[in-house]
DNA sequence: GATTCCTTGTAGCAACTGCTACATGGTATC
DNA sequence: GATACCATGTAGCAGTTGCTACAAGGAATC
């Protein structure tokens, strides 16, 4: 590996930190340089423009988010869809993964601003996720698997974004409310 | 009323409209002024600053939204937290609320930012519809209003956010989907 | 030893950002 | 008719943005 593949490589793992601590706050080329620690004109050396570096970042970070989210709750065991909300409910508020689910909240709304390169972020992530909760999912026969996925998923992201916005710890009650409301 | 008011109030009404066309990709102050069919220095007669201007253009858009949420679900006789949900996810997933909810997002995102004057809109608009909740909730005597109201708004949110992220007519499936998961 | 490529620094550009100083014509008030 | 205030245009400032031209030191290759 070329040295400048490995200051690449360095400058990811960094800037996957700087992201799931600032969120897309500090995103500047120089500020994102800063946090690398190298100068902004190198940054430019390692990626082709600021879109690739964000790309490779949330690519790591996505990287990241799948593995612990297939840890959390393994694939061996299908789960009635209640129950899945439930745990992954648990899990995704927790405060390991709570930085996480923000920074997936504010690349939603980039991406929805069309702000290169969120919108094919968005898109990979998301397929991960209907793929996770897809493998792990216990539905009878003929239901709507893709419609089920899609809002176990809502009912996840909801609970980050109501989250992101309480000042208060609401998150506990929040998740044992949304468990009593669901089916078993 | 003065002109300057009257101009006031028609770039407001104008930029509402700019906002949840376009959400919050084109908010320069010369892009804001733009849209509402003045002069960048003329915004800023109107307006102190960037700032306000997007805090009234907000406030008014968040009125409108509480209006129609208001008389989509009068608070005459509550509903269980189920049919609630239920109504309400039909509703703003509907093609007349969606860019409500888009931008609702997006505010969200901004606020997590930190960017002014978006967290305090944040907040304004989070009371609101925990209010709105709170007067249309039929629970029993000792249940967490709190958390389930919390809870409620989460899985609204949450359906407009995978909305958001979808190129395909995912949202009225999802509805479907989650309409089944809920107990009565 | 000459040449070429990898790596890095300095400096800066053009576009855009929010915002402001200044001038000017009009209208109302005294 | 003088004065003061309202409304608006022109011009521009200082800072930030993403990105680039150019040069130069060092290592590797011929």
């Amino acid at each position: 590996m070329s040295i400048r593949d490995a200051q690449r490589e360095a400058a990811i793992e960094r800037l996957a930190g700087h992201l799931l601590a600032h969120g897309l706050a500090r995103t500047s080329l120089r500020q994102l340089a800063s946090a690398a620690g190298v100068s902004d004109r190198m940054l430019l050396y390692y990626f082709a423009d600021k879109a690739e570096v964000l790309a490779a970042v949330m690519t790591r970070v996505a990287g990241e988010l799948s593995l612990r989210l297939a840890e959390a709750i393994p694939d061996g065991a299908p789960l009635k869809p209640a129950e899945l909300v439930r745990r992954a409910a648990a899990f995704t508020t927790g405060p390991e993964m709570r930085r996480f689910m923000r920074l997936w909240v504010e690349v939603v709304a980039a991406a929805a601003r069309g702000e290169a390169p969120f919108p094919a972020i968005v898109a990979q992530v998301m397929a991960g996720f209907r793929d996770w909760v897809d493998t792990r999912l216990d539905l009878p026969e003929g239901a709507d698997r893709e419609g089920t996925a899609a809002a176990v998923i809502a009912v996840i992201d909801g609970l980050a974004l109501v989250d992101i916005c309480s000042e208060d710890e609401i998150a506990p009650r929040m998740a044992a409310a949304l468990s009593t409301l669901l089916a078993e």
